[in-house]
This record gives C-alpha cells, structure tokens and sequence, in this order.
DNA sequence: AAACTAAGTTTCACTATTTGGAACTTACCT
DNA sequence: AGGTAAGTTCCAAATAGTGAAACTTAGTTT
C-alpha cells in the first residue's frame, strides 16, 4: 500500500484535484476527472464542490464543465510579486532586452522544472501570461542548466533523478550520465549554453543568478536562432549579462531582506 | 461574528491561509499571521505547513517567513489560458490597441471585483503580471460598472451590496442609490464611462463583452486622460470597440463549447 | 411512450483527520 | 543565568471526511 501516497491530507488532496483539472488544459467534465483521479466518486465530487466554492475551480452548470478559477490568477499576481525575483528584475531585464535587443528569459525552479517568470523579445511586443507561468524541462534548457549547476547537491541529485530525458533534438542530453557531464563543464566555464537540445536551430546562453551565499536565485538566458548567431557570438554577451545578474541578486537580496518585517501594533 | 466565515471545510480554511498570505503581500512570520487569524495557533500552524509542503506557499527557513509559491504562478498560467477569455481576446486586444492608440484593459469579475486579464499599452512595453492580475473596484471604474450594467440581477445585487463606496475622486459615485441610477443610464446609452471618478485626470468609455444569451464574459475599455481627451472624443471610439468585443465573443463561445468534449478511451 | 443507460448527486454509518488547550522547546533579550 | 516571546509538538475529544450504494436526472434506445 502507499503507492503513491505523499502524505496528504484534506488540503493535499484537494490541491491534486486542482493540479489534476489543471493538467487537462481544458474544461473537463466530472467523468474525464473520475477517469485520471485516485480518490472514488463521492470523494473527487466533495473536493470538486470545495474548490468551486472557494473559487479556485469555476463550474460552468450548463456544459457540467469545471476549469481553473480566476481566483488563481489573483493569486498568481500577488505571487509573482512576492515570491519570484521577477519584480526586481524587472528594470535590468528592460535594459539588458533593449542593449542587446534578443529575447531575454528570467527563470525559477519550480518541483524540478523552470518557470519562466519574465521574458523580453525584442520584436513582438505584449505577451503576458502566455509566456511567464510556462515551464520547461531542465536538462535541456539553458537556464535549466545554469541553475542547477549551482543547485546545492541534494536538490541537484534530486532533479537530476526526476527528469525525463526525452530526446528533443539530436543534441538534447539523454542519460543522468551526459547531463552531470555536462553541469561540471558548466561549472567550469561560468555559465551553460543550449546548443539546440530543445528546439533545432534555436540556442542560447545562460547564467544562475546567485546570492552572496551562493543560493540560486534564478536564471538568466539570452536566446537566439543558429542563422543569426553562433555559441561563440552569443558568448561575448556574457560579461554583460554577468553584470546584469549580479545586480539583480543585489538588489533581490536587500529586497529579500528589508530593515524590519516586524511593524508595531 | 463570523464576519466573513463561508462555512468552510478544512480546503476553505487552508485557502483563506493562503489568501491571508497574499494579503499581506511580503513575506509574513508566523506571529503576523496568527494575529490577523481567525484560527488557533496549532490549527493554523498545520495549515501553513499543508500548503508548504504542497508548494503552494514557500517558507523560508532561515528568516522564518513564509511567501506564495511559485506554484501558483504556474497554475494560473494554465487559468488564465483555460478560464478567461484574455487568450481569445488577444489578437483583437492588438489589433484594437495598434489601430486606436491608447491604453486597452481586458477584464472579468472575480467575487466582485475587477480582475484585469490583460492589457495594451501603446507608449510602454511589456509589463506581464504586474498589470493583468491586478484586481480594482467594481463601483467606480468603466469596465467594473460596464460588466455590472448586465449582469444577472442576483449577481448585480450581491455585488452592489460588496462594494466599499470609498471615495477616491470628486466624481465617484459613493452610495448604491447613485450606482444604481448609473447602471440605468450606462444599460441605455450602451456603453460605460469612467469620468475620472477612480483617479483624476484618468477617463474611458467601456463595454461588457456578451454571449449570444446575453451572458457577461467580461468588459473591455479605452483609457486616457483628459489632457488628450473628453469622454466626447473617446464615445467616437465605441463603433470600433464594439465590433472587436463582438468579435471577442463570437470567438470565446466557439472556444467554450468546442465539437465534443469528451474523447474516446 | 416506456424502458434502459449513463452521468451526476445525495445519503449515512463508519472512522480517520482535524482540532486546540496546554505543555514543551528554542532562541533571543535583559 | 533568568526571563520572555516565538514557534513546535502532544493528545483526548470532536468534527469533518469517507465511499459503497442508493437515488435522481437527462439522454438514448427499443
């Protein structure tokens, strides 16, 4: 027994219901959601009505379809705000996006993967939502491997067992083996390139944004296409980009830890 | 008592954890939360380590504060893709936006506020979660009331009756009674307007975006200012506004109600 | 139109989970 | 050292959650 059991209570469940109506990208019915879930009948409809009520699920009567909230979205914004580095960033991305004018990736990790938390490209203007909240795979993404490379070495092991290593592209990494090769070479030469392991003709170059204490903070990516330039043109941006992170850890670090949390009643 | 107690199980409790959370908008100690808790400490101290451990709020150990996980980034990544119509709006968000000029606000209601699911902004780049996500009151901005105007009645009344009526400018309207008058003019003229009644000097002309039955899927608005503007000059741009919100509707109850749902074992 | 079927909802006895006062453990302040 | 406040754990009592099965509703077949 315990297959799969991650010690969840009420709440826990509840929340896997909410990933669960999350994974299918669409509105789903209760059967679709009976079909993919672990917990009976009764007991998927109760948290569905929970979830519902509370807002983090809307549930459409007519259709009897249940997709996430917009409540989340609330969330999401608060979130955002406080809890990733995004908002301090924000104004080294602007000028970094504009000095160099290629599209520029800020990441977290998130459970194994990256989040994207904030993106600039230079040619297409507004995108929103479509690309911050995505995620990504970590062995073959720049910021990926930038950031765990400088992972602490229990987070780095346990990422390294959770990926997949599904082959992308000719160069993407596909063994354990191959991706921590490929995190000592990137240790040793600062930062990590993607030489197109995730999509053909698509490479970048990335840094971990790191604090004083050497804890990853994010990440930090350049990304551009093999016809405009080559992993050595991309490289001369480094220097520049090495500015750019440091100033954001600075900044995310005094951030982090302002004069006194504590106000008098 | 029981101010705002809405017979929560133990998910409702954990979420209004979490909410609490968010209000506060910066990390929180454990004090903090207690103190502006309804909950006793053990009860709320299980709560808070249920959403840690589902990753829903992080907590840093070495200054003992917790914050929103980045997990709800994601999640409402997927929300704002499956719950609100900002994906389906967003080409005519830009077409409206390049061919009028001004500041464009997509928008829904969430428990009776104003959620912004997306935005143009002519002068300014990219500016992601930081504007849409935001929330603002119903009562006294053009998309709020616009929306309001024709919403089911039991859906209209519980929000009249939610809204705080705080006076922001000259011109807000700040009882019911004036609301409600309001609603009966916008119903007839057609369309809203935000005569500098949220900030000075800030006006704009807003629709609700309808379904063939006559559902409100949410509101889109024009803003400027009245250096650039009368509320005049921006009702010229209600024609084209209302062909785009027309649009957007066509488009959002043809992605809503796709061929069949359900899919074949 | 009646019978059938599938999808969704409610019931209810059972029990596992949650509850919260109080005791305990740190960690900091004097 | 002693004191105080913040955070954590305990445990008996009670609540809230469980899920098989019965029920309702809507849609389909005979």
């Amino acid at each position: 027994m315990t297959e799969r059991v991650n010690e969840a209570g009420t709440v826990g469940k509840a929340l896997n219901v909410l990933d669960q109506v999350a994974a299918f990208g669409r509105p789903v019915r209760f059967a679709d959601l009976l079909e993919s879930s672990e917990y009976p009948k009764a007991t998927l409809y109760r948290l569905l009505q929970s979830l519902v009520q509370q807002g983090m699920i809307s549930y459409d009567a007519e259709r009897g379809v249940y997709a996430l909230g917009v409540r989340l979205v609330r969330l999401a914004h608060q979130a955002w705000q406080t809890a990733s580095i995004a908002p301090v960033a924000r104004p080294y991305l602007d000028a970094l996006s504009i000095e160099i004018g290629e599209t520029v990736h800020l990441a977290q990790l998130d459970h194994g993967q990256v989040l994207y938390v904030d993106k600039r490209n230079a040619a297409v203007p507004v995108e929103m939502y479509s690309q911050a909240g995505k995620v990504g795979p970590v062995y073959c993404t720049g910021v990926g491997k930038a950031m765990l490379a400088w992972s602490r070495i229990d987070v780095q092991t346990r990422i390294i067992e959770q990926q997949s290593y599904h082959r992308f592209t000719a160069n993407t990494l596909t063994s354990r083996r191959a991706l921590r090769a490929e995190l000592d070479i990137i240790c040793s030469r600062g930062f990590a390139y993607d030489n197109e392991e995730h999509e053909p003709g698509i490479i970048c170059v990335a840094l971990p944004i790191l604090t004083q204490g050497g804890h990853v903070l994010g990440g930090l990516s350049v990304t551009s296409t093999t016809a405009r330039h080559s992993l050595e043109s991309l490289a001369q941006l480094v220097p520049h980009m090495k500015s750019t992170v440091s100033r954001i850890a600075e900044d995310a670090e005094s951030w982090r830890f302002p004069e006194q949390i504590k106000q008098p009643a």
